[in-house]
DNA sequence: GGAAAGTGGATCCGGATCAGACCTTTACGG
DNA sequence: CCGTAAAGGTCTGATCCGGATCCACTTTCC
């Protein structure tokens, strides 16, 4: 077993120490917030100022990052007093490839995305269910949980995504929703290719409501099994586009 | 319901970019794989130019970061043909602080990387059970598994660490690897200086056992089950020492 | 109407970092 | 014994990036 000099027991040890530039990260990190709906059209970023401080990130480079995806057409800057950058309405993006293809240039990384999520997510859902959870906490999954089943596609995700986020913070570890954030990321745009049939449109808000109520009564075995089952069903939604 | 504006859904979105400068960071993760026994004692790092390749860092950041960790003992360098940079064997390092007090200071991260740490290697237990693990897989378990068993602390910890990332990496998805070794870092310097008691050791020795042989015979269930009640009773011992 | 405040927009400087070439030391092979 | 190879050690100029400062625009308040 002559091990790999550039793995130790398998872990990629020697990994790149930073993925890219600040500017690029900066435009991932704000285009996931858009993305993910956690700010949503219309509303408004943070100031400039405030905003490169917390990302800690120098003005300049975050008005970079800004003004690219001002030019890609996902936010809008107004100036003077009550200006700011707002999150653009998104037109009807007729553009998008289709699932199959997009599945197939994730190669390998979709596997595993697929598996990382299928820990996460469940653990999650359990976790949440064994903590007793604020008023506020309940009131954002029910709220949540009604924004997911709208019928429109974009409504639609943008609420599912925020449900499985706020389902990850209602387990309690800031990191593990750290990483459902970024996992959901990886597949945010498969999951708004997926061909949308009613049957299946169904069945998850099925198993939605299903672990929403069990989390709520505090059953993490039924939570997690539901979770499970969840992701059981859009990887094998996926996987069959590969076929 | 009034969301916090830095935050949306409870998810920190705007969290710092990166980390720490390139040389902190580079020091940490080459920290990360001395600590963890990703690369042994007496073992030789990669070659300056390959290293810093890599993880794309520049050979200057690396050579700072190699010098830092030189000063503080964890490694030598040799220059000429067969010369490079070497993990030294390590002291009887007898100035640690005692768990308590290292526990105390991570405050509320401790909590949050023992949940993380429950949700993640009880999933990547299960995961490996449900694959077909390759000859090489097995092995490295099973002689990781003995190293674990040593009684002599340095050579335990070690052996212990790269058992659970061998169980991390039969997952087969590199990304959950990845985030059991940055937990499990985290976690190191407690798990190290929790006082051994015969008792505990022996317990640990017999999880580890039911673990392993729940992963080579193909039992998900009875693989999940073991490393939760693993990672369970090492949460109990950390947190017994917080009274 | 005018001043103050709060926002995005633009520019400059210094330190951190990078890429590359070159030097020094050591071991191996003819 | 000497030349070459492989490694660490050193230097330099270009580039990235953060901190600071000032400008331009719009709203709010007196």
């Amino acid at each position: 077993m002559p091990a790999d000099s550039h793995e130790a027991a398998g872990v990629p040890m020697w990994r790149p120490v930073r993925g890219g530039n600040a500017f690029e990260i900066t435009v991932a990190r704000l285009a996931q917030a858009i993305k993910l709906g956690l700010v949503a059209p219309g509303e408004r970023l943070p100031p400039e100022r405030e905003l490169a401080e917390k990302l800690r990130v120098s003005r300049v480079t975050l008005r970079q990052a800004i003004g690219a995806l001002r030019e890609a057409g996902y936010l809008e800057s107004r100036r003077g007093r009550s200006g700011g950058t707002f999150v653009v309405h998104p037109g009807p993006a007729a553009d998008r490839p289709d699932a199959a293809t997009l599945a197939r240039e994730m190669g390998e990384t979709l596997p595993d995305a697929l598996d990382f999520r299928r820990v996460l997510e469940p653990g999650a859902a359990a976790l949440a269910a064994s903590r007793t959870l604020s008023a506020a906490e309940r009131s954002r999954l029910v709220s949540y949980l009604t924004a997911s089943r709208e019928r429109d596609p974009a409504v639609r995700r943008t609420g599912d995504s925020r449900l499985h986020l706020a389902i990850a913070v209602a387990g309690g570890s800031p990191s593990l929703a750290q990483a459902i954030a970024d996992v959901q990321l990886r597949l945010d745009q498969l999951l708004a290719a997926i061909p949308v049939l009613r049957r299946n449109l169904d069945h998850s808000d099925d198993q939605h409501t299903r672990i929403v109520s069990a989390i709520l009564s505090g059953d993490p075995v039924a939570a997690r099994t539901a979770m499970e089952e969840h992701c059981d069903a859009t990887a094998e939604l996926l996987r069959g586009l590969l076929g």
